[in-house]
DNA sequence: CATGAATGAGGATTCATTCAT
DNA sequence: GATGAATGAATCCTCATTCAT
């Protein structure tokens, strides 16, 4: 059976999340991870490398089933600019159901070393690769404008739907962050211009 | 004379942020900056509390002056889409001309535990008045449309501008950043829509 | 099994007595005890909050088989002179039996900040009840004068005879400290006497 | 012109009676000293070796004129009992009238390391000395008995007279320190009356 | 004589990782 | 597989002292 499927692997995941959520990333020492995990310090590591691997494979579990789950819904899309806002949408919808995920991936994993942000930027290409291909498919479809620099574009979206949940979460996610999807949307499609 | 006006206190401020820069920010130690400065690891507490306020100071400096030479460059332009160009063209120039200063705001200062960052993010809210202003005056001239969300429209300009230079960063720097101003410029005013 | 019942803890402080007194106070460094206890530095932590806790800890730990021992001994004699005696005979032969800690006690441990010698005078207290105990005795039995004032008497026979351990352990124990009771205790008695 | 008749001799010593007395031995620094006595702190260098230095001329000076007043005192009189009274009431009296003083003798300076203490107490051999004559002229009067061991007795009254200022300057100097000179005076002689 | 800016040595403590049980 | 006691490297800051002015 593969590492990655046995339930401690996945426990000790989580835990991970909540301790690094609710004590801050320099707060997270791995004797903290074990006890919220239910495991002996010891123990982590059948399971993972050194603490770095516990981060990288946080980052890479949750990510990997956000990108799928973006995947999937965007899947039965045909209009591009439609496939954007539903990426939008989920991309708030699932960072607002889970508080913890959102700190960490916001706020504390941005404190890690650059090594560690490094692999993070490896996942998050995939990602990146998912907008892309929204991109392209729009610039095909004549819905995007044919000179459009899709790297740059690319940066816009990522760089605005990133910069608006982390002043969400700097606010305390006191309010709401989905209802933001749709004038984000707007505001990437049409731009600012009368 | 001020603390802040003395030699020394720049000294140790520039040696930081090569030290920061070269070093990456877990690697500056307090001894290395004051080595690199050429003072004694005492002298750096004459002019510092810690070392936490050698980085709030360094960013402050940076970020001050930063802001300043900005407002001074746009304070004689009447459009406020033209002013946005400006701002977007100096903050890669100002950043492009000092490869240390943006290795450390993009990628080093970020590693800062959450105290700092809320530090920091005080002295980037005078940043981001700079660009509301624009905005709203930008609405109120007919150049943005009525029902534009500043707050919103605001993280995506600084969102995207972030993004780009955080992307040119870990690109090692490697193409013209300040070449972007214009296409992003385009993006960000009149949006990816054909 | 309580932290204090630990072979290692009991290790750890007497390699603090012996270190502090071969030393001195301030150079009795936290390496240097683990050392001596054939620990790794980190081990000490383990058992003590942090350095202070060490000292606290050795001082209630031989105070306390201090004045255990000095209480079985008086336990079976009636006569509060004659206890008194034995309360100073004990006192010196106790600290003579061990150069290490009357140095550490004498000396060494009065170096210490206001902070600890606060929390070593709460187990001192405990010694000075034994004395008053005597004295009140003494008075019931008609064996001291009925006007004695207790709180001085106390301080008196307290200050003399750490006064006398002190002289002896400055004069490098050069002299027999246990031969000095019986003429300790005449000249106390004949000020405490009906 | 001695060092020690120079009026910033004399106004650093006194510095530092009230920067020990109210800061406490560890955190009276150099420079809190210098600023308290309205001088750089360079120039303490000018008049003090080091900082033990200071220390050392602070107990000599305040000592030196203890035992001047006391001899003065007790110049006069021909019962040694009654010098020994005289002695005792002034020791009380001298540091009765001097809060930080007190503080500093009995507490603060008590932290210092072994090598100030053995120079502190080759001034105390002064005071102890002039003890030790009130007690020879004693047994020879035929006031005090024949076989009184000198040392002891010495050690006795000076031991009860240290620790019962001790006492009172940790109990926050609370009660009149002077009144307790007779039953003290009682209780010691009772031990040495012929 | 006086100044005060500059110096630089020195140590308690944390925590990721190991390994004997 | 699981445990958790033990390890030990690594660093910020203080403050007595100096010396150029």
């Amino acid at each position: 059976m593969l590492k990655r499927n046995k339930p401690k692997y996945k426990q000790i995941i989580e835990a991970a999340v909540i301790v690094i959520a609710e004590n801050g990333y320099h707060q997270a020492q791995v004797s903290k991870i074990a006890k919220q995990a239910g495991v002996a310090d010891g123990t982590i590591y059948l399971y993972f490398k050194n603490k770095e691997d516990i981060l990288i494979s946080l980052f890479q579990e949750k990510m990997g089933s956000f990108i799928e789950k973006i995947q999937k819904e965007i899947g039965g899309i045909s209009s591009p600019t439609e496939k954007l806002y539903v990426l939008i949408e989920k991309h708030f919808q699932l960072l607002a159901a889970d508080r913890h995920l959102a700190i960490v991936t916001q706020l504390e994993l941005r404190q890690s070393n650059k090594e560690l942000r490094l692999r993070i930027n490896e996942v998050l290409k995939r990602y990146l690769k998912v907008v892309d291909d929204i991109l392209i498919e729009g610039i095909e479809k004549g819905e995007f404008r044919k000179d459009l620099d899709v790297r740059l574009a690319r940066q816009m979206i990522f760089g605005t739907i990133d910069e608006t949940v982390t002043t969400w979460v700097m606010n305390e996610q006191k309010y709401d962050l989905v209802a933001l999807a749709k004038p984000v949307h707007q505001l990437l499609t049409k731009g600012c211009a009368a």
